[in-house]
RNA sequence: GGGCUUGUAGCUCAGGUGGUUAGAGCGCUACACUGAUAAUGUAGAGGUCCCUGGUUCGAGUCCAGGCAGGCCCA
C-alpha cells in the first residue's frame, strides 16, 4: 500500500518518477479505509461527542445512478465530514424509496400490460411482487457507486419503505395525524372520462394525440352587479342603470355551477356603456381594457346611443370610467341560473357570487375576468377553496352532496328545465336531427333571452380527450383523503423562516410561495405498489377506524372474528405480517355499530413515505423513542432542487404537524448537472456522463473538486470533462508538484518534519512565520465558508494559483 | 401563464452598501528555465458586462420593461 509505505517511511520522504495515477489513488485509499474501517472509526471513536444529525434522502434504486448524484452526494459528504473533523459524531444511516409510480410504470412496460390489467391479466400479489424485485435491481451499482466516490454513509443497516416496520410507523403517524383531525376525505378537481368512467392520470393526458382541436360553442356571459358598498363607486351617483361583468366561457354547461368570478389584480378593467346585442337593452359592462377591441368596434365608438335601435349591427359604445382589479374584489353579483327558475338551492350560498382575485387570470382571450365553477376546474377549486367561495353541490338520492354532473356526465335531475340532459355526447345519442340542440346551445339560447349573454359564438380551440374512449374530457371532482396543511399553514411559514436555507431564495422563493399558496395535501393514489391508507370504513361512510399499528390491526381482527365477518384471523399464529394489498385488503373490520367496515382502496402518496423517514427509519414512535429525539431535527440536509416540493416540503409538513418544528436546520438545494453544452443530460440524447468511468479515469477527488470548485452547487453545473483534467493539471499536478518538490531537497538535507520536534516559533525566519500566518488565515476563512454552507468558496479559497 | 434562477474575455467563473483604466484560472501568443520537466517562471493580446429605457454628477452594480437559457408548477 502506497499510504502505508508514506505512513511507516520514517527516514525519507518518498519521490515518484512517475506522475500520480489519480484512478489508482482513488482506490488504494479506499482498501486502506475498508481494511482498518475507517468510516466506521469515525463515527464510533467519537461517542459520547455532540452529535451532528444528517438525513440522508432515500434514492431509488431502479435506475442506475448518474453523474448528477455524484454531485448531490459530494455536497453531502463534505459537510458531514467537516463535521466530524470539528470533533461531532454524525451517524449516517442510508435509505432507500421503494415504492411509486415510476417502478409501476416501469413494471408495466417489462410486462407490456397497461393499469387495466392488474388484477385481471395478472393479481395485484404477482405484480407487487414484480415491483419489489424491480426496485432493488440496481442496488449493487448504487453501493458500488457510493463506495468508489468516497461518500461516507452506512449501507449496511439502511432503512427501506417497503419493510413491514417502515409501514406500520407510516401508519403509525398518520393515525397521529387522523386523532388530530389532519386527514380527511374530500375531492379534488381530476381529468375524469364520463364514458370510461374512470379518472385520468397525467400521464394518461400526456399520450399524442389526446388533445384535439373541437368546435365549441361559447358564451360571453353578464353577470349582473349588486348595488351595495363595495359597488357603489362602479355606479355613477345619479345612474341607476344596471351594470355587468363580463366572463367568457367555452364550457357554457360549467355556467349553471359557476359561484364566483376571478380577476387580475393588477390587471386594468374599463366600465362600459352599450346595449346589448340580442335584447338591446342599454347596459354597462366591465370587461379588461386590453380587450376592448374585440367586442367593439371604431364605427361603434363614433356612433350615437340616441340613434341605437334593437337588431342594429353597430353597438354604440363610451367607456365611463377606468380601475384595477384590485378595485372589483369582494363585489357581489347575481346568480345567474337562480331558485326561481327551477335550480337548486345550496349550502353557504351566502358566501357565493362574489368578485376575487385569480392569479392564472390574463388578458389572452375573453374578457380579463374568468368565470369560477369550483366543481369543473382545478384553478377554479383552488381560487375558490381559498377565498371561501362555496361549490355548487346539491344532494342525489342518498342524500350524499355531488355536483350538478353525475359521473355518466349527465345534468343531475335538481338541474330544472335542464335535468338529466348529457353535457357532451357520452352516450352516443343521435345528433343528426334538424332541431337537435347540445346542452351548452340550449344553454346559450335561453341566455340571450334573459339577456345574460352579451356574445355567443363557435371557436375552435385544443381540448384533451380520453385516449381509450376518445370523448371529451371532463375535468370533474373525485374523491381523495386529504392532510389538512392548510390548517398549520402559518407555522410552516413560521417555521419555515428559521431554517438556512442555501441558496437563501429558494427558501423564500421558491418553497416559500409554495407555502403561501399551500393547499391540503392529497394523499390518494389510486395504485397498488405503495403503503395502504390504513382506513376502514363501514359502506355508508359515517363509521370508520384508522389503524396504528399491527397489533391493533390483529386486535380489530379479532372482534370481527367475534363479529364474524372475518372466519379466521391469518396473523393468530404469529404468522408474518405484509401491509401491502392485496393482503390489507383481504381484511375486514366490524365498526361499533356492529356494521362491516371495509379498507379504503386508496395508496398513499409516495412522498409520504419518504417525508416521514425521520420517524420510520428507526421505526419510531413504535419503538426507539430515546433514538428518534436524538436525531431529531436533522442538522443538515441536501439535494436537488426538484425536491422543494417533494421531500423538503413533506419533511417540514410532517415535522410542524406531528412535533411542531422543524425536520432541518439548514438545508441545501443542488442544481441540476447538464451537459458541456448547458443542454440537460438524458440518455436518448446520449449526452449521459457515466459516473462510474469518470471516477475510474479521473479519480474521485478530481471529479468531486471540479463539481464543487467549478459553480456554486445551487447553480448549474456544466459538466465538462475537460475541466476535470484542468483540475488535475492545475490543482492536484501543483500540489503533487510542490510535494516533489519539498521531497526532493527534504531528503537531500536530511529534513525530518514532525509533529513534536518543532523549530521555536521565535527562531522561525520571516518567510515561515508569514507562512504560518497565510495558512492560519486560509483556515479561518475555509472554516468560515463552510459554517457558512457554501462549499465553493472554502474550495476556490484552497486552490493554489 | 405563474414562481424561482442564470446571462461579464474563446471556456469556467469572481465582481458587499453605485465611484479611476472591469478581474482570476484555463486556453492562446511570446520569452525564460531545463535538477519541480506530462512541469515551472515572466510578459502580452483578448470584453457592446444580453437588449431598451429610467434614476444619478457617475450604472456591470439600483429601478422598469423586454430577449434568451434552465428548473418547478399550472
Amino acid at each position: 500500500m502506497r499510504r502505508l509505505e508514506i505512513l511507516n517511511n520514517k527516514m525519507s520522504y518518498p519521490e515518484y518518477k512517475q506522475p500520480l495515477n489519480y484512478g489508482q489513488v482513488g482506490t488504494d485509499i479506499l482498501a486502506w479505509w475498508k481494511q482498518n474501517s475507517i468510516f466506521e472509526k469515525s463515527v464510533s471513536s467519537r461517542e459520547g461527542q455532540p452529535t451532528f444529525v444528517f438525513y440522508e434522502g432515500p434514492p431509488s434504486a431502479n435506475g442506475a445512478p448518474g453523474i448528477h448524484h455524484v454531485m448531490a452526494r459530494t455536497v453531502k459528504d463534505i459537510f458531514c465530514r467537516y463535521q466530524t473533523l470539528l470533533g461531532k459524531q454524525v451517524p449516517r444511516k442510508g435509505g432507500w424509496d421503494t415504492h411509486g409510480l415510476p417502478i409501476e410504470l416501469q413494471v408495466e412496460k417489462e410486462l407490456g400490460i397497461t393499469k387495466e390489467d392488474i388484477g385481471k391479466k395478472i393479481s395485484i400479489e404477482e405484480y407487487n411482487q414484480r415491483c419489489r424485485e424491480t426496485v432493488m435491481r440496481f442496488k449493487a451499482q448504487w453501493d458500488d457507486l457510493t463506495e468508489k466516490m468516497g461518500y461516507w454513509v452506512d449501507l449496511d443497516d439502511p432503512y427501506i419503505t417497503f419493510e413491514p416496520e417502515y409501514i406500520e410507523s407510516c401508519w403509525a403517524l398518520l393515525k397521529k395525524l387522523y386523532d388530530k383531525g389532519f386527514l380527511y376525505k374530500g375531492y379534488t378537481i381530476q381529468p375524469y372520462s364520463p364514458a370510461a368512467g374512470t379518472g385520468l392520470s397525467s400521464h394518461e393526458l400526456n399520450q399524442p394525440g389526446t388533445y384535439r382541436d373541437v368546435m365549441d360553442t361559447t358564451v360571453v356571459a353578464q353577470f349582473k352587479v349588486v348595488r351595495d358598498a363595495a359597488s357603489e363607486k362602479l355606479f355613477a351617483a345619479d345612474d341607476a342603470a344596471p351594470l355587468h361583468i363580463l366572463a367568457w366561457t367555452t364550457t357554457p354547461w360549467t355556467l349553471p355551477a359557476n359561484t364566483g368570478l376571478a380577476v387580475g389584480k393588477n390587471i386594468p378593467y374599463v366600465l362600459v356603456r352599450t346595449f346589448n346585442p340580442y335584447t338591446g337593452a342599454p347596459v354597462r359592462v366591465v370587461l379588461a381594457e386590453a380587450l376592448v377591441g374585440k367586442y367593439f368596434t371604431e364605427k361603434g365608438k363614433e356612433a350615437s346611443s340616441e340613434d341605437f335601435k334593437p337588431g342594429d349591427k353597430v353597438l354604440p359604445w363610451r367607456i365611463e370610467n377606468t380601475f384595477k382589479g384590485a378595485d372589483l374584489v369582494g363585489i357581489k353579483y347575481e346568480r345567474l341560473f337562480g331558485h326561481a327558475t327551477g335550480f337548486p338551492v345550496f349550502e353557504n350560498e351566502e358566501n357565493a357570487f362574489r368578485v376575487i382575485v385569480g392569479d392564472f387570470v390574463t388578458t389572452e382571450d375573453g374578457t380579463g375576468i374568468v368565470h369560477i365553477s369550483p366543481t369543473f376546474g382545478a384553478d377554479d377549486f383552488r381560487v375558490a377553496q381559498q377565498n371561501g367561495i362555496p361549490a355548487l353541490m346539491v344532494a342525489d338520492d342518498e342524500g350524499k352532496l355531488s355536483p350538478i354532473v353525475d359521473r355518466t356526465g349527465r345534468y343531475v335531475a335538481q338541474m330544472g328545465e335542464f335535468g338529466g340532459r348529457w353535457v357532451k355526447n357520452y352516450d352516443g345519442h343521435d345528433q343528426s336531427g334538424a332541431d337537435y340542440k347540445t346542452l351548452d346551445e340550449s344553454i346559450a339560447i335561453r341566455m340571450k333571452g334573459d339577456g345574460t349573454a352579451f356574445k355567443v359564438e363557435k371557436y375552435e380551440h385544443t381540448y384533451p380527450h380520453c385516449w381509450r374512449t376518445d370523448k371529451p374530457v371532463l375535468y370533474y371532482p373525485l374523491d381523495s383523503w386529504f392532510i389538512k396543511t392548510t390548517a398549520v399553514k402559518d407555522r410552516l411559514i413560521e417555521l419555515n423562516k428559521t431554517i438556512n436555507w442555501q441558496p437563501a431564495s429558494t427558501g423564500t422563493g421558491r418553497f416559500g410561495n409554495w407555502l403561501e399558496n399551500l393547499v391540503d395535501w392529497n394523499l390518494s393514489r389510486s395504485r397498488y405498489w405503495g403503503t395502504p391508507l390504513p382506513i376502514w370504513r363501514t359502506q355508508d361512510g359515517t363509521e370508520e377506524i384508522c389503524i396504528g399499528s399491527i397489533e391493533q390491526m390483529k386486535q380489530e381482527i379479532d372482534k370481527a372474528v367475534t363479529a364474524e365477518i372475518m372466519t379466521h384471523n391469518p396473523y393468530a399464529n404469529g404468522e408474518k405480517v405484509d401491509l401491502h394489498r392485496p393482503y390489507v385488503d383481504d381484511i375486514f373490520l366490524v365498526s361499533p355499530s356492529g356494521q362491516p367496515m371495509y379498507r379504503e382502496p386508496d395508496l398513499i402518496d409516495v412522498w409520504f413515505d419518504s417525508g416521514a423517514m425521520p420517524y420510520a427509519q428507526w421505526h419510531y414512535p413504535l419503538e426507539n423513542s430515546e433514538k428518534f429525539h436524538k436525531n431529531f431535527p436533522a442538522d443538515f440536509i441536501a439535494e436537488g432542487v426538484d425536491q422543494t416540493r417533494g421531500w423538503f416540503f413533506t419533511l417540514h409538513a410532517l415535522a410542524v404537524m406531528l412535533e411542531d418544528s422543524v425536520a432541518y436546520k439548514n438545508v441545501m438545494a443542488n442544481g441540476l448537472v447538464l451537459d458541456k453544452n448547458g443542454n440537460k443530460m438524458s440518455k436518448r440524447l446520449g449526452n449521459a456522463v457515466d459516473p462510474f468511468a469518470t471516477i475510474a479515469q479521473y479519480g474521485p477527488d478530481a471529479t468531486r473538486w471540479y463539481m464543487i470548485a467549478n459553480a456554486q452547487p445551487w447553480d448549474n453545473l456544466k459538466f465538462d470533462l475537460n475541466g476535470i483534467t484542468e483540475v488535475q493539471r492545475r490543482f492536484f499536478g501543483t500540489l503533487f508538484n510542490t510535494y516533489s518538490f519539498y521531497a526532493l531537497y527534504a531528503n537531500l538535507d536530511g529534513f525530518q518534519a514532525t509533529e513534536t520536534a518543532r523549530v521555536p516559533h521565535h527562531e522561525l525566519s520571516e518567510l515561515d512565520r508569514w507562512i504560518l500566518s497565510k495558512l492560519q488565515s486560509l483556515i479561518k476563512e475555509v472554516r468560515g465558508h463552510y459554517d457558512a454552507y457554501d462549499p465553493t468558496k472554502a474550495a476556490r479559497a484552497s486552490r493554489i494559483s
